[in-house]
DNA sequence: CCAGCGACCGACCGATCGGTCAGTGAATGC
DNA sequence: GCATTCACTGACCGATCGGTCGGTCGCTGG
C-alpha cells in the first residue's frame, strides 16, 4: 500500500521504532533489574530480552551504569507524576488519606518493579554516600505528605498531637511492607488492597487503643 | 606460656581458629551480602575481606549459593531470638507495644546488614516460586505480632475493632521505612529511635483523627 | 547519483566470574 | 615412625562479564 510515498509513513516509522527501541530498552532493563539488582542483570540479557544485539545496547547509552541511571531518572519521573494530583483536594481527612492510601498501594501494586528497583537501589545507596537523582522519590514523597498533613492539622482535621512526618512514614511503611510481604504471607489472611486501605486509614485515624479515653468499645462502622 | 603444654592450648585454638575461619566467613558476607546484594559480591571479595585464599571459603563452604543460605539461615536464626524475648510478658498495651518497637527498631538499625541482606532476598524471592527458609523470618514476625495483638484484645487492652494484621504490618512497615529512609532523610527533621517508636505507638493507640468521634479533642495522656 | 549519517550487528578484547585440583604442611592415631 | 587427615593455598579452567571495533544497510540532503 502507498507504494508512492512508502517515505513519509517509513520515516514516521522508523524515527517511531528508533525512539521504540531506546524505550524498549529502558523497559526491559527496568523490568530485570527491579527483577535481579543491577550486578544480577548483564547487557547480554537486556539485549536477548529486548530483541536486539548487545552492541546495540550500547549505541544508545553509553554505559551500563548510565543505562541503569537513565531506567532510575524515568522510574523516578513517573512516580513523581502520581504524587502531583495527590495534594489538590478539599475533602475530609478520612476521605483523603484512605484516597492516597489506595493510590499509591494501587500504583505500588501496578509497578512492582519499579518498586523493587527503587528499594534496591535505596538499599545499595546506603552503604554509600552519593545521592543520586532517583532517591528524591522517598524525600519527595515524604515531604508532599508531611505538608499535607500539616495542612490538615492546621484545619483541624488532623489531631493536634499528630506527628507528620512520623505519620507519612507509617502510612508508606504500610504499604511497603504489605506488597513487600504479600507473596511471602498470601497463606495468611492478608486482606486485599482496598481492604486493607481502608482498615489502615481507621486504623491510623481512630486508634486501636482499648476505648478507656471516650467511648465504649462499640465499632459503628462494621460492614 | 605453658610451655610443656603447648598442645593443649594449640589444639583448642586450632579448633577455635577453624570455627573462627567458617564463622569469620559467615560474617563477612553478611555484611557483603547485605551492602551489595548476591550477584554484587564475588567469592574473591569475600575471601579478601576475610583475610583468607579464595580455595579456602570453597573448602568450607560447597558453591556461593550454599554460603549464601548459610548466611541466611544464620541471620534468620539471630532474628528469632530477638522475637522470642518479646511476647512472654504481661503489661499494658501502650507499655508493650512501645517496648517491642524500641526494641525492634534497635535491632533493624544495630544490624542493618542483616537486614539489607533481608529485604535483598524478600525481593529476589518476589519474581520467582521457591520458598527458602529465610523468608520465615516475615512469616515468623507476623505470626508472633498477630498472635500477640490478638491477645490483647481479648484481654480488652486493644479495641474490639482492630486487625491484629493491618496493625503488625504497619507496626513493622513503620521500622522499615524509618530505617531504610534515615540517611535519605536526615536533613528532614526525622525523629531519633527512641521518639520515633514512642510517637509511633502514641499515634497507634491513640489514633490522629481531629477526635470528633466520641469525646472532645482533648487527650488525657500527654505529657 | 552519491556522499554521509546513524541505527544496528557479529566478532572480538581483557578482566573477572564460580569452581576445581594437585599439592603443602601441621596435627593426629596407631 | 609412619600413614592418615584436614585446613589451606596457588595455579588453572571454561564461561561470562562490560565494552570496543570494523563494517553493513537503509535513509537523506545536496
Amino acid at each position: 500500500m502507498d507504494r508512492d510515498f512508502p517515505h513519509d509513513d517509513t520515516t514516521a516509522d522508523t524515527a517511531e521504532r528508533i525512539l521504540a527501541v531506546a524505550e524498549r530498552i529502558l523497559a526491559v532493563a527496568e523490568r530485570l533489574f527491579g527483577q535481579r539488582g543491577y550486578s544480577g542483570v548483564s547487557i547480554r540479557d537486556i539485549a536477548r530480552a529486548a530483541g536486539i544485539s548487545k552492541a546495540n545496547v550500547f549505541h544508545h547509552y553509553a554505559s551500563k551504569q548510565a543505562l541503569y541511571e537513565a531506567v532510575l531518572e524515568r522510574s523516578a519521573s513517573r512516580f513523581h507524576a502520581l504524587l502531583e494530583s495527590l495534594a489538590d483536594h478539599q475533602r475530609e481527612a478520612a476521605e483523603l488519606l484512605e484516597d492516597f492510601s489506595r493510590r499509591h498501594l494501587r500504583n505500588m501494586l501496578e509497578r512492582q518493579d519499579a518498586l523493587s528497583l527503587y528499594v534496591r537501589h535505596l538499599l545499595d545507596a546506603a552503604s554509600e554516600d552519593q545521592g543520586t537523582a532517583a532517591e528524591a522519590i522517598l524525600e519527595r514523597t515524604y515531604d508532599v505528605l508531611v505538608e499535607r498533613f500539616a495542612a490538615l492539622q492546621r484545619q483541624g482535621k488532623l489531631a493536634g498531637h499528630a506527628d507528620p512526618g512520623v505519620l507519612a512514614l507509617t502510612l508508606v511503611g504500610s504499604h511497603l511492607v504489605y506488597v513487600l510481604g504479600r507473596k511471602v504471607l498470601q497463606q495468611r489472611a492478608v486482606p486485599a488492597a482496598e481492604r486493607f486501605s481502608k482498615t489502615l486509614i481507621r486504623q491510623l485515624l481512630d486508634g486501636v487503643a482499648a476505648g478507656p479515653r471516650a467511648g465504649g468499645q462499640d465499632q459503628s462502622d462494621r460492614q
